[in-house]
DNA sequence: ACTGTATTTAAGTATTTGCTTAAATAATGA
DNA sequence: TCATTATTTAAGCAAATACTTAAATACAGT
C-alpha cells in the first residue's frame, strides 16, 4: 500500500490528508533529507536502541566509568544472571559498541573509541545528578 | 533468585563466579553509584527508547528541523500510514518529549525545549554527514 | 444537521525482546 | 587428564513492539 500525496490520487485510495495548506516543497526536501541520510539514521537508532534498555545503559555507563568490566562484576554489580548480561554484551559487542580482551579465562569488556563521542553527552545527563548531591 | 557475591557462600548457591582478583570496593562502588543515579537512568533510558527507533528517530529530527510538523505530513514523508504515525507520535508525547498544537482540525506537533539539549547532539551526527557533502 | 477531513483509538497479529534453565566451550591448575 | 571457573550458547516462554484494518472522535464548512 502506497501513502502519502499523489499527483494520481483517482489511481489509488490515498489514505493521507489532502490539506490544501500542506508544503508540497517542505514535504519533498524532507523526503530527500531523510533519503541522503538514511544510513546515518540506521546507524545512530541502532545505537540509540541498544542504549535505550536500562540494563545495557547501566553496562555502558559501567564500562565507561571503570574503563573496563567483565560479565561477572557486570552481574554482581547489576544483580542479575550471569546469560542475562551475557546476551546484553553480545548485543553491543555484535554491533560494535564494545570489544573484549581476554586475560586468562576472564575477558574484560569496554566502550570503543569511536563510540565514546555519542555515549559520554549522555552520561553527563546521569553524572550530572551527582554534582547537585555534592555541593 | 539472588546474584552477586555474598559473606555467607554457603546460604545459597551463588551462581556468580568466585574470581578471586574481584575487587568488591569498586563493585559496591559501582553498585552504590547506581543506586543514586536509579532515578536518571530510568529517564534516560526511556527517552534513548523511543529514539531507538528508527522511524521515531526520524520524526524527532524532522520535528527539530522544521519546527512543528503534523501527523498527515509526517505520513507523508516517511511513507507510513497514519495511525502507525499516530501511534509513535502518542508514545513521544506520553513520556513529554513533544507536545501537540491545535490549528484547527490539524495539529501540530513540536519537541519540548527541556528535551532538545540532550537530543541536538544526536542531531548532529546525522547532519554531519550532509555538510561533508556540501564542501 | 450533514458531509468531509484530520486525528486518535481499539482490536488483532506477527515479530522481537529479555529473561530463564540447561548444556556447551574455553582456559586454569592440581 | 580431570575438576573448577568464566563465559557463551541454545531452547523455551511471557511480555512488549509495531504494524494492520476498522471504528470512534473532533473540528470545519455548507
Amino acid at each position: 500500500m502506497r501513502y502519502g500525496r499523489t499527483i494520481n490520487v483517482t489511481m489509488d485510495k490515498n489514505q493521507s490528508c489532502i490539506r490544501v495548506l500542506a508544503d508540497e516543497v517542505q514535504i519533498q526536501q524532507c523526503k530527500e533529507n531523510l533519503e541522503e541520510n538514511k544510513e546515518s539514521f540506521g546507524k545512530l537508532s541502532s545505537i540509540l536502541n541498544l542504549a535505550g534498555n536500562e540494563v545495557r545503559l547501566k553496562i555502558l555507563y559501567l564500562l565507561e566509568q571503570e574503563g573496563q568490566l567483565c560479565p561477572c562484576d557486570l552481574s554482581d554489580i547489576l544483580g542479575m544472571s550471569i546469560p542475562a548480561i551475557s546476551q546484553h554484551i553480545r548485543k553491543m559487542k555484535d554491533r560494535n559498541i564494545i570489544t573484549g580482551k581476554r586475560s586468562g579465562q576472564t575477558i574484560f569488556y569496554a566502550i570503543n573509541e569511536e563510540h565514546l563521542e555519542l555515549l559520554k553527552p549522555l552520561f553527563q545527563e546521569i553524572t550530572v545528578g551527582d554534582k547537585k548531591e555534592m555541593i
